[in-house]
DNA sequence: CTCCAGGCTGAGC
DNA sequence: GCTCAGCATGGA
C-alpha cells in the first residue's frame, strides 16, 4: 500500500512566548478544551508535544504546542486571526504585565512563577455569562460536564475532523426551553437561571455589544438584575470575556490566599476588590488568576 | 454519614 | 443596610 502523502494541514503560528496550554485552558477560565494527547521526546526534555482540542462559540480548533511554537489545525488562516488569535490574546505582551505585577511582590512572583503561561482569554460574553452561571456553588470538573452536556444537546454541530462538535448553544435555543428542559445536563438549581437569562436575551434585555462599551461599573450594574447573578459571577463574566480586565472576582479561594498571603488586605469582597484595584489597577484580573491558580494547588 | 465546590435568592432582622 | 438557611448535584 503506498502512503499518500498529504499537505501539512497545520498552520503554523510561531513562536508564543508566556504560553502555556494547560496553565490556561484548565485554571478554570473556560470548560470546553480537552488535552487529546502528550508526548515527551526522551532524547531531550524540552522537545515536547501538547495536543489540545477546543471549542469557543461556534469555532473549533486543534492546538499543538510544542513547548515554543503554537500551530492549529481544523481551522482556516481568517479564522485564526478573527478568531483565535483575539481569543488566546496573544497580542498581549505577558512579560511586561508580569514584571509590573511583581514588582517588589514575592507572593505575587511565586504566584506567577507556579502558573507560567497562563494567559486570560477573550471568551464570548453571552458564553461567559451563562458558564458562570452555572459555575455558582459548583465544582470545576462537574462545571466541565454540565456545560459540555448543555452544549451537545442545544448547541448546533461542527463538523471536525470527521466528527461532530457542539457550539455553544445560542439564546434562543435556550429560552424556549421549559423548567424541566435542561434536567439532562444535571444543573440543578441553576438550570432556572439560564432559562430565565436567555429569555431576558431574546428579549433584548441584554446585549452583549452594549456591554462591550461601558466602563466597569456600568457593566458590572448592567448585569446584576439578572436572574442568578450577583458579583462574582458578575466580574468573571467581565473578566473571562475580555471586557474588563479589572474586574477582581472573589471567591473561597481567592479570599484565602488573600487572608494568608496577604494578611490585612480586608475581610470582604468589598475591600479585598479595593486592595486589588489599588495594588494591581487595571492587571487586578490578571493577577486574581495568577492567585486562584496558586491557591488551588497550595493552600 | 458529613463536608465541599469559581454563590445567589429571599426572608428576617 | 446585614446575616443566613436553603438550594441540586456529585465527589471526597
Amino acid at each position: 500500500m503506498e502512503s499518500q502523502i498529504l499537505p501539512d494541514p497545520r498552520i503554523r503560528m510561531g513562536p508564543v512566548p508566556d504560553f502555556d496550554p494547560g496553565h490556561t485552558f484548565l485554571c478554570g477560565q473556560c470548560f470546553r478544551w480537552t488535552r487529546v494527547g502528550t508526548k515527551t521526546d526522551a532524547s531531550s526534555d524540552r522537545s515536547r508535544q501538547d495536543d489540545w482540542v477546543g471549542i469557543a462559540g461556534s469555532h473549533a480548533i486543534r492546538l499543538q504546542w510544542d513547548g515554543s511554537c503554537l500551530s492549529a489545525s481544523g481551522t482556516t488562516e481568517s479564522e485564526l486571526k478573527g478568531w483565535w488569535r483575539p481569543y488566546l490574546d496573544l497580542a498581549e505582551n505577558y512579560s511586561d504585565l508580569k514584571l509590573k505585577l511583581s514588582a517588589g511582590d514575592p507572593v505575587m512572583e511565586e504566584a506567577i512563577r507556579f502558573g507560567h503561561g497562563l494567559r486570560l482569554l477573550r471568551q464570548d460574553p453571552w458564553e461567559t455569562l451563562i458558564t458562570f452561571l452555572i459555575s455558582q456553588n459548583n465544582g470545576i470538573p462537574r462545571i466541565r460536564s454540565i456545560v459540555n452536556t448543555l452544549c451537545t444537546c442545544f448547541g448546533e454541530a461542527i463538523p471536525f475532523e470527521g466528527g461532530m462538535l457542539h457550539a455553544f448553544p445560542t439564546p434562543e435555543a435556550l429560552a424556549v426551553l421549559n423548567s424541566c428542559g435542561l434536567d439532562v445536563c444535571r444543573a440543578g438549581y441553576r438550570s432556572a437561571y439560564v432559562i430565565r437569562t436567555a429569555q431576558q436575551v431574546v428579549e433584548g434585555r441584554f446585549d452583549p455589544n452594549a456591554l462591550s462599551s461601558m466602563p466597569y461599573e456600568e457593566a458590572r450594574e448592567y448585569l446584576l438584575p439578572f436572574h442568578g447573578v450577583g458579583v462574582k459571577v458578575a466580574d468573571c463574566t467581565l473578566l473571562f470575556s475580555g471586557l474588563h480586565r479589572s474586574a477582581f472576582p472573589v471567591d473561597r479561594w481567592v479570599f484565602r490566599v488573600m487572608d494568608t498571603l496577604y494578611p490585612g488586605s480586608g475581610k470582604t469582597t468589598k475591600e479585598l476588590q479595593a486592595f486589588a484595584k489599588d495594588r494591581w489597577g487595571e492587571n487586578a484580573g490578571l493577577a486574581q488568576e495568577y492567585l486562584f491558580h496558586y491557591a488551588r494547588s497550595h493552600l
